[in-house]
DNA sequence: GAAACGTATTAGAATCTGCTTGTATAAGCT
DNA sequence: AGCTTATACAAGCAGATTCTAATACGTTTC
């Protein structure tokens, strides 16, 4: 859906205000909307909030404290996360422990800088 | 839904893991899930990464043809992107001229960033 | 003014999301 | 082994998203 123009470039339309955009990397763009939905909810960016802010790994069960869904919830909000790269997991006896990567680390920077600069 | 834990801090609980994490501004939440949700859908990714690589403003009409989604699906796209503040919009004549604005660059450059080195 | 074009708005349908509840698995404790 | 705790998985449902079609609006051109 990316790649390909569909419509037809030489279109019989009246369109001459200016030419057509390049198109754009389609794995790029895949993985770039994984990170962008994974942390495009409420539940989600609140949780990886909280494991940037720990820095050095928080578990689960208290998470679950702090933002007010159930544990299933947490559970799966977590589990998207890591699959989208924004978070490492250890497990340690019963516990599991997250981490933020450094992709978390950069995406959260960036939208602090830009909160700061107000742009 | 952020500031507060809804649930009691001194609960009856036996978790002794960690300690809980610190809580998050309110408003910088909204702001965020603003840009992420904003940026989070292909339509609308595809249709700001289009505009960032054109730079000094694309109309909608060449949009509309390489997005493969009808007129009105591009014009409610930019308009959610306008409202984000990813774009700025300027009229010129009958057509409506669309450009990055530096929090879009910022945050499509730190994806590319992070892309680049594999993070 | 009327017709044609570029864009926006509205309304409704189809699809997607994110939650809850219930259950499963695995580890620790007695 | 049995019970409890920590986390994951599965199914189902309510509400949110996102598209299309239809229509409205503003400009340009005849």
């Amino acid at each position: 859906m990316i790649e390909g123009t569909t419509a037809d470039e030489t279109a019989e339309g009246t369109h001459t205000c200016c030419e057509s955009p390049g198109d754009i990397d389609t794995d790029a763009v895949a993985t770039d909307l994984r990170l962008l939905t994974a942390m495009g909810n409420d539940t989600r960016y609140e949780l990886l909030r909280r494991i940037a802010n720990a820095g050095d790994g928080v578990c689960v069960c208290d998470l679950e404290a702090a933002v007010g869904v159930s544990q299933s919830a947490v559970s799966q909000a977590l589990s998207r996360l890591y699959s989208a790269g924004l978070v490492t997991r250890r497990k340690e006896g019963s516990w599991r422990y997250y981490e933020p990567t450094e992709t978390a680390a950069a995406l959260l920077e960036t939208l602090d800088d830009l909160r700061g600069s107000r742009a």
